[in-house]
DNA sequence: GTCTCAAAAGACAAGAATGTCCACTTGACT
DNA sequence: AGTCAAGTGGACATTCTTGTCTTTTGAGAC
């Protein structure tokens, strides 16, 4: 149905879409994700900014709750910046999301229902159990095992940035 | 971890939390669901406010586009209102998602990788596979799976709906 | 000590999602 | 035909998320 993603502007799909996690979550992990390639090395919010293209003026706002949780270690000055400060095979893709943008699951019926109380309506059952799974799958994903996959190519970004609009089809699947 | 929900603002979470579906999308799942229990009824946007608890001058937005996909009937005039005009076991969760707030699988690398041409990064292709499930999940339950599960409870809502504050525990497991 | 670099913090702006309101149209019933 | 109930459509308000900018604070280099 939607499947076919073609006719669509393509600048438009650059951020995250509706559902899946907020704009802030995926970009605390692209700049995760980024500094686990670059074990011990510090790097500038100009240099993740670049690295990852999110806007070096918004990066920082996302930075900083990972700082303040342990997940990165800032330094201030002249050779200051972020480096990882986890082990990235221990570290969860929950924790990062859950650190910028907590998932919540779907705790009682949402509507104020007395017959409902205490247990969900199937509806709201239906939406939790969606959200459970995700909460599952980034539990049970480590940035380390994201680095490992796919080794021939580099994980979540080039080392160069492609500046163009954008690199379509072509010597996708006959290189 | 989150799991213990006792003090947190009892208001605060009647609001669709993070992740999952929109606010919109939740609302028209109730709509539905709450004409689907009545079969053939014209129902009006006060009265499917009031069954819903979704504010009734919010709720004609929500209900237009489900109008004009032909999943519900409106009717104009004096014995007017809403009804459901598809049969509720063969129509998706997905399909009344999709059509206030479609679902979008990412299709290519958000960050614009030469490398990452035609194929997802690793940390993509998480993400995608989280909205993979769900949308996976909301297709396979129709809107008459919801209203048989549970039959000791009233599917979405019930019939006289709580104007109190919240039904909290007491009298829950007792009864 | 002071100068420079870079994070920290907070004020502010833009945009999208949500919510409210009102004038208009439609249809049924008298 | 007239009238009233109810959806339609659009303007507007509010709130949340995202993004920008400026000032302050801290750490190292000289």
């Amino acid at each position: 149905m939607a499947a076919l993603a073609l006719g669509f502007s393509l600048l438009s799909s650059l951020r995250t879409p509706t559902l899946s996690v907020s704009q802030t979550a995926e970009y605390a992990l692209r700049a995760v994700v980024w500094l686990a390639h670059k074990p011990g090395e510090c790097q500038t919010t100009t240099q993740l900014a670049d690295g990852t293209l999110v806007s070096p003026s918004y990066l920082p706002k996302v930075l900083q709750p990972l700082g303040r949780a342990g997940i990165l270690s800032s330094q201030r000055g002249i050779r200051g910046g972020y480096a990882l400060s986890r082990d990235p095979e221990e570290l969860t893709v929950l924790e990062v999301v859950n650190c910028v943008d907590p998932i919540h699951r779907i705790e009682r019926c949402l509507m104020r229902l007395t017959a409902h109380a205490g247990r969900l309506c199937p509806l709201h059952r239906l939406l939790d159990e969606s959200i459970a799974s995700t909460e599952k799958l980034f539990r049970a994903t480590t940035i380390g095992g994201l680095l490992r996959k796919e080794p021939s190519v580099k994980p979540v970004c080039a080392t160069s940035v492609a500046t163009i609009p954008l690199a379509v089809s072509s010597s996708e699947s006959t290189a």
